[in-house]
DNA sequence: GTTGCTGCAAAGTGTTTGCACCCTG
DNA sequence: CAGGGTGCAAACACTTTGCAGCAAC
């Protein structure tokens, strides 16, 4: 399991006073070892098979506070609910959809990063978080 | 009125074998009329002022209508909401939004829009549409 | 006069919350 | 053993849909 990921969950629980629980440990094990952009469901499915009496809402939670801790990055690619990956060890990256078979790529480029920035200062504006997303069709879909 | 935006919807309209109706036409107008990035609520408010009696579902069906039609854009800015814009005579552009007061500014940068293009083609990927969104503070939150 | 459209209410979807009981620290 | 966490079900917010009556063509 994640060692590191592991020990920010427990500084972030220790420092506001929460509790580690079983639940818990599972939800994080079994998201750091899924594909990056889960859904609720599809995290909450894997985790049944490790916690099989684990409630929705409980994975809910624990993926609300794995993003207040900085170890998850909640997501929005439009299809009506929320997906997740793994921040801890990732850098950050855009994403390719296809929307034909749903596939997801990621990629980084610095000068598309570069020019967000020069343009934000020029209207003044300070930008915290930002999201590229390019819609289209991959390499097999097409 | 947008003349030529209800010569859009009408030529769409008979080709699918539709029907014009008042409440068509209100919507249309009124959405022509109001600020880019409508909520479907906000929309639906200021209809019916004009059409007092016009059902919530109307709106939303309407807004598909326009969006099929090729006269709004489908938004998400992550607020648990669809928001609209016109795009008949507008022109591509991304926006900034200020999570302290909401406002959202509109950009344009073609050094990013090519930068993507080289790099989808790099990976072998056909954009058919993109987003990017900077979250942050406005001129007047920061 | 067909057939699509409307308003209404009910149903859906994904997510959050209230609560009694449980477990961690 | 105090206070947070859990599972469950109910509540929520937004959106879609079924249907009977209505209106456009």
């Amino acid at each position: 399991m994640g060692n590191e990921e592991i020990d920010v969950l427990e500084e972030y629980i220790s420092v506001n006073n929460l509790k580690i629980t079983k639940q818990r440990r599972t939800v994080l094990k079994i998201f750091l070892e899924t594909k990056d952009h889960v859904s609720v469901e599809e995290l909450y499915n894997e985790v049944l098979k490790t916690e099989p009496k684990i409630g929705l809402a409980t994975v809910y939670r624990t993926l609300a506070l794995l993003t207040k801790s900085g170890l998850a990055l909640e997501m929005d690619f439009g299809d009506g609910q929320k997906r997740y990956e793994s921040s801890y060890r990732s850098v950050h990256h855009d994403h390719m959809v296809c929307t034909e078979c749903g596939k997801i790529l990621e990629f980084n480029h610095p000068l598309i990063e570069k020019y967000q920035e020069e343009i934000a200062e020029q209207k003044n504006f300070k930008i915290t978080s930002h999201k590229l997303d390019l819609f289209g069709l991959c390499q097999d879909c097409k």
